[in-house]
DNA sequence: CTGAAAGCGCTAACAT
DNA sequence: ATGTTAGCGCTTTCAG
């Protein structure tokens, strides 16, 4: 590997001088410019990063860490996440913990050796939140994405979106459209990262006058196979329910998929709506009605965050930045209930 | 932060003897050890990886260059780099240029600057060979991974998978399961990446008498809605096709997506078959049949490979990796024809 | 078994 | 305008 004193020696110069050059620092005659560049470029030489980075204090990198590699929302996120970190000239490492503590621990100890200059860490219901907060109290600056709920902050930085405001939104949807007998297939535990989506539109459906009675609830795994189990689960209850609420995209195809294996039209025996909208969404047929996450802009905002986190002192209140709310995206998983009840009436069933 | 020199004072010993410890390197007293790692652990201390880089000369980083944010494969892909990778002790720097020449050019000099200690290069169109073959000729390990074309070597080291093959595969199924009026969506131009896997369906069908006329053929981009307006465009075209081979999933999606909008079932109307087998395929209704890529395969070939690229002398012939042969996944999306030339007849139309 | 010293490639004062 | 010097945090001979 060509190195600077090299390419100094090439242009008569000294090391000092070649880095100026390139730095752009001045100071320089336009002369001796010149033949450092020449040289530069004959030698094909190349900066050492690691260098570069030692002297300076800072690798010119930030990390994200996502938990899995199964959501396909996360690799779509992180995309946003390399474009914003590069437009503020960093480089993205992407950190797969794949639900494993050992690797996270792995992931978050080089981190805070310096391999990068701060974390994203996808929130998520396993996120330790205490091993974060020791890693910021070492010195390295932590930013937590997507907090469900901006009204209770984390002890962290972190970019919030209002997820019960994404329940309300789809709630009000499937009111406006007429339905009353609605299911609710939830991604992940009771009491878990998903209850603020879950209880935005519970508390909506109460308000209107339409309770969910329990039996219309019904818990899974965040996945499409989980949304599909816990659909199978739910509409075999039978209460002839005209639209089911997931609180995530992914288990919302599940529901699309159970819907068909049950010889249900989509959207004209049961109205489907998910959270988040992933890519896969569109895709779908129907495509799937969903509140759209604003994702670019949390990415955005996290990267951001970072950034003054990187330069701020070390000890401060975490600051939390809320993205704007997540909005309706109708597509065609939803309408207007066929006939009330038509799978069981208004009257009948419960 | 943290560093050597504190833990050492902290344990009264000196710098030396603290990274023998870390380093497990013996010589060290069971006694004196206890004390540095207890102050080790007392501190927090995390090694500096930049400084070990810079000192040991090689950062423990692999890079993987992709091209598009759109296309879901290279995320799927990314992911398993990243876990083959791991494994070997390197932690993965995702470098996504979006299609951007100078995205890319920034990427491969910060490589060249010692930033990763290799690079993995997912073929595609645009890659330009010569910039790699500078990169490699300047002593930074490159690898392709993902060439289409086995007999054909490219003047780099790479992970080649036989996609000439993927074509007969295909061909043979469509052809085993009595379709004979065929059609083909290539994503991509002619000549483009894809010919192998076309070359390798076009061969095929004629030697099994079947010849596929030039209307049968229409190229698009290599996208979902690629797809769909070639779908459209050759199915418009009207000759009671009963099968259509897209050269890749996300253009399969796409015509699977036209036939819905044409009112074909599928399969009964019409048989749809891809080439990789990306999450997608198995969730669109009905679930695609493709031709799967050995993805993980050749994910862990490139990270081995780009190990012995490291490892070995920087001029030798650039070797060759194959992995084993893409297989034929049947799913709902082929069937034999529902009848012959249900759509304008076998000699009707041309 | 432990310490002292040199140096990885680069940058940033400070001198000249 | 250019050179000299010192060090970033670590590893690694080589002495003691």
């Amino acid at each position: 590997m060509t190195t600077l004193v090299e390419v100094a020696r090439a242009a008569g110069v000294t090391a000092a001088t070649v880095s100026n050059v390139l730095r752009n620092r001045g100071k320089v005659g336009e002369e001796t410019r010149q033949r450092v560049l020449e040289a530069v470029e004959r030698l094909g030489y190349r900066p050492n990063l690691m260098a570069r980075a030692l002297v300076e204090g800072k690798p010119h990198t930030m990390a994200l860490l996502v938990s899995s590699i199964a959501n396909p929302f996360y690799p779509e996120f992180a995309l946003e996440v390399e474009r914003a970190a590069r437009k503020l000239g960093y480089f993205l490492l992407v950190c797969n913990t794949n639900e494993d503590p050992a690797q996270e621990r792995a992931y978050l100890d080089a981190i805070g050796g310096a391999l990068a200059q701060g974390v994203i860490v996808m929130n998520a219901d396993f996120v330790q939140l205490d091993a974060l907060q020791d890693l910021r109290r070492r010195g390295v600056p932590v930013v937590l994405c997507m907090w469900e709920r901006p009204q209770e902050p984390p002890p962290l930085p972190c970019v919030a979106v209002d997820l019960y405001q994404a329940g309300v939104l789809a709630a009000e949807h499937l009111l406006r459209l007429g339905h009353r007998r609605i299911g609710v297939v939830c991604g992940g535990e009771p009491g878990g990262n998903h209850r603020w989506r879950l209880r935005g539109f519970l508390d909506t459906l109460e308000q209107a006058g339409a309770a969910l009675p329990p039996s219309c609830l019904r818990h899974g795994h965040d996945t499409i196979d989980g949304g599909r189990d816990a659909a199978h689960r739910l509409l075999a209850g039978g209460p002839g329910l005209t639209a089911v609420f997931a609180t995530n995209d992914l288990p919302a195809v599940g529901v699309l998929q159970a819907a068909a294996e049950l010889s249900l039209q989509v959207p004209g025996d049961l109205s489907v709506i998910g959270v988040t909208d992933i890519q896969l969404a569109r895709q779908m047929r129907p495509p799937l009605s969903t509140v759209a996450m604003p994702t670019t802009e949390a990415a955005a905002l996290a990267v951001q965050l970072l950034q003054s986190e990187i330069d701020a002192s070390p000890d401060h209140v975490p600051p939390m930045r809320v993205t704007e709310a997540p909005r309706l995206v109708v597509r065609a998983s939803t309408s207007a209930p066929r006939r009330e009840g038509i799978l069981g009436g208004a009257d009948s069933g419960d």
